[in-house]
DNA sequence: GCTTATGGTTTACGGCGTAAGCTTAGTTCA
DNA sequence: TGAACTAAGCTTACGCCGTAAACCATAAGC
């Protein structure tokens, strides 16, 4: 802490996991290594050790940052706004961190992760359980929920990864495609580039809580 | 070929494919290296190259013959059962091969896997547009239909993953959880134990396509 | 002024995917 | 029959990975 400032200020675990997880972004999350994330933060490999258990304590802070940036369904709105905001709101960090979602369901959840899941999970269980859906039915609302928002978001995540390649896949794809054997499927590739089609979340997310709704009213 | 037998076949691409799958799901994809793979083949790692591309190919392959073991829906049923009961299959097949989701969504899509996608997705939307659903809903339907597939069947895994470690996960998670401070989680997590919970897949399902129906009849 | 943390470094080990070249056995054809 | 060729597997080697173990420099406390 000398006043020339030469001395660079000790590394700590959220400057760590930031790098880390910028770099998972801009580089994919195959290319996050110890070695690069030491070089990034102009370190070698082992020293990041001091400050992080291992690799995976890594990506489990990671994961549970990503967990911090999703809105929490709020307890002043109408219960359907609420978790319809939340939901949007998780596909859209989860779409902006591509790797999270592969992450989520692949290592071993650690104490960060732990942590930022159970406020979000609560909090989404509440919501449902004020709206005065009783204790089953909320149980299986809340994996229906979570169940579109992981699914469609690793779909959708699939396909911009296919659509980016050098020549796309999506055309290889309908180019080796006999399409007067696959008719079907063709016009479903057709209709993925044009627009109007942005809304598919929403779509399925509105399906649930639809469906929600009515049981909930039904009984 | 002599009589006695004691030379051994040549390997081929479909037994290097079929060992993978049974080393993933007996020690998990993550225990799956060409070294161990040549190893329980007989054989040296390098040797493999003889019938496969690389590592990928084989990730590829192996998703293909995982797309396979699913039902396709049949033309001579009622759609919602024909569809209904090929997610179930597909569901199913997931969970016999727990590796099989995440492949699905990080490995580029290779020849193998794509030639069985293309049956199922051509299957799948052809049951849809014949059910007389637009081709616009035909569109949504099927990303909605393939997201409950795969994000149920994913936090499935992560649970029952969760719930074998040597202390399971469940157990620690509920345990350090101030559950008066977290009373929904609390009780969700309990219900996770209990009987009668093990159709929620199907519950989810349902609900999409009763969702579906409504639509169509309603225009 | 000696001790003791603290934070970063060096070296090393075993495992990974795979490129390049080698060996061996079987097949084909002169 | 023997020579050329081919198929299938093997050996070696390279550069990456995560991380254990020991080492070094600086700063703080007594």
């Amino acid at each position: 802490m000398n006043a020339t400032g030469e001395v660079r200020e000790p590394l700590n675990r959220t400057r760590v996991l930031r790098a880390a997880v910028s770099l998972a972004d801009d580089a994919g999350i195959e290319s996050l290594s110890m070695r690069k994330l030491g070089h990034i933060l102009g370190v070698e490999a082992m020293s990041l050790y001091r400050h992080v258990a291992n690799k995976d304590d890594i990506l489990d802070g990671m994961v549970g940052l990503v967990m911090t940036e999703i809105e929490l369904p709020a307890a002043t709105e109408p219960w359907g706004q609420a978790v319809r905001r939340s939901a949007i709101s998780a596909h859209e960090a989860l779409l902006r961190h591509p790797w999270a979602c592969s992450l989520m369901m692949m290592v071993p959840i650690g104490r960060a992760a732990r942590a930022a899941r159970t406020r979000y999970m609560d909090a989404l269980l509440a919501s449902l359980r004020r709206a005065g859906l009783t204790p089953d039915l909320t149980y299986r609302a809340y994996h229906v929920l979570d169940s579109h928002v992981l699914g469609f978001t690793l779909w959708q995540i699939g396909h911009q990864f296919a659509s980016e390649g050098d020549v796309s896949v999506a055309a290889n794809f309908v180019e080796e495609l006999p399409s007067d054997q696959y008719p079907d499927l063709a016009l479903h590739i057709e209709q993925h580039g044009q627009p109007g089609h942005d809304d598919e979340f929403e779509f399925g997310l509105d399906l649930v809580i639809d469906g929600l709704t009515r049981m909930m009213e039904g009984q």
